[in-house]
DNA sequence: AGTAGATCTCGGCCGC
DNA sequence: TGCGGCCGAGATCTAC
């Protein structure tokens, strides 16, 4: 499931693929995926004709920055993006194809349809849903320990469950927010305001720390994901938590525990995080 | 207003 | 071989 390191690879890996290449033509073959705008035919034509500038990411959100639109795509579960010749065969799978002059396609392929597309004036898109709600991505300085502080210091809620909210920090999904949790040696059900001012450091930057080093590796394959290329992700390697129900923690031994907590399958060492 | 929890989108996969 | 149930990101809904 892409999350912020997945999409930041997508993103770099696409980049080379896609940035020069105008758009023909556009087909759409899972409609809901589409999501603004609503008319399927106003969706191709906003795009056809459309050269790509550059890629850029949000979150999530995965976005082409094109001459008169932008077009900003959520992966969800398991989309992905891939470069194909227009003759050769697409699977089942493949719900909108983006055709380039010179016989090449951009496919966008997603097992579980949970994706969406939405298409937007060039410069309005931050300003649109799903953009506008969003919190500070957690690379830039608008994530600032001050900030971090001051969100969770107002909230009753439990951390694993703001660590997920997109609007307190951009791009954490359950794989890091598990991964955050551990390394910063914090129970998952701890309310956020209990969190002490040493916790709250040590938890901004292990946040930082994990989805920097996901991205160095590429992602994280558990099942299905890869990136434009189509070569997995190998941060699952140094994964401490996530995944790893009962399996000694690496710390302290203890069995790792996965309990489903804040509507998530949460996973955690009960010893070494309190 | 803030929060928790349900609902909805789907199909692979699991256990029976 | 068939089938019901589970899983999950996040928008959106309801309920408190």
């Amino acid at each position: 499931m892409p999350e912020l390191p997945e999409v930041e690879t997508i993103k770099r890996t696409l980049e080379s693929l896609v940035t020069g290449k105008t758009i023909t033509g556009v087909s759409v073959h899972w409609p809901k995926i589409v999501q603004y705008p609503k008319d399927l035919e106003e969706f191709k034509r906003l795009l056809t004709g459309q050269r790509i500038r550059r890629m850029g990411r949000r979150g999530k959100f995965l976005l082409f920055y094109m001459d008169e639109v932008t077009l900003v795509s959520h992966l969800r579960m398991e989309g992905k993006y891939g470069i194909f010749p227009e003759n050769s065969p697409a699977d089942k799978h493949t719900h909108v194809v983006f055709s380039f002059a010179g016989g090449m396609e951009l496919r966008y392929r997603d097992v579980r349809k949970f994706g969406t597309m939405h298409v937007f004036e060039a410069g309005t898109e931050e300003s649109r849903l799903p953009l506008s709600k969003l919190g500070p991505e957690p690379f830039s300085g608008d994530f600032s320990l001050s900030y971090f502080a001051e969100k969770l210091g107002k909230t009753k809620r439990i951390i694993k469950s703001v660590l997920l909210d997109q609007t307190v920090v951009a791009g954490i999904g359950n794989i890091y927010a598990d991964e955050s949790l551990y390394r910063a040696g914090i129970h998952p059900e701890r309310p956020a305001q209990s969190l002490t001012k040493k916790e709250i450091t040590t938890l901004h930057r292990e946040i930082i720390a994990t989805l920097g080093e996901a991205v160095e590796m590429g992602g994280t394959t558990i099942r299905s994901y890869v990136n434009s290329m189509g070569e997995i992700g190998m941060f699952q390697l140094n994964l401490n938590a996530y995944g790893r129900e009962g399996q000694a923690c690496k710390c302290c031994g203890s069995p790792i525990e996965k309990r489903k907590i804040a509507g998530r399958g949460t996973h955690f060492c009960p010893q070494c995080q309190v």
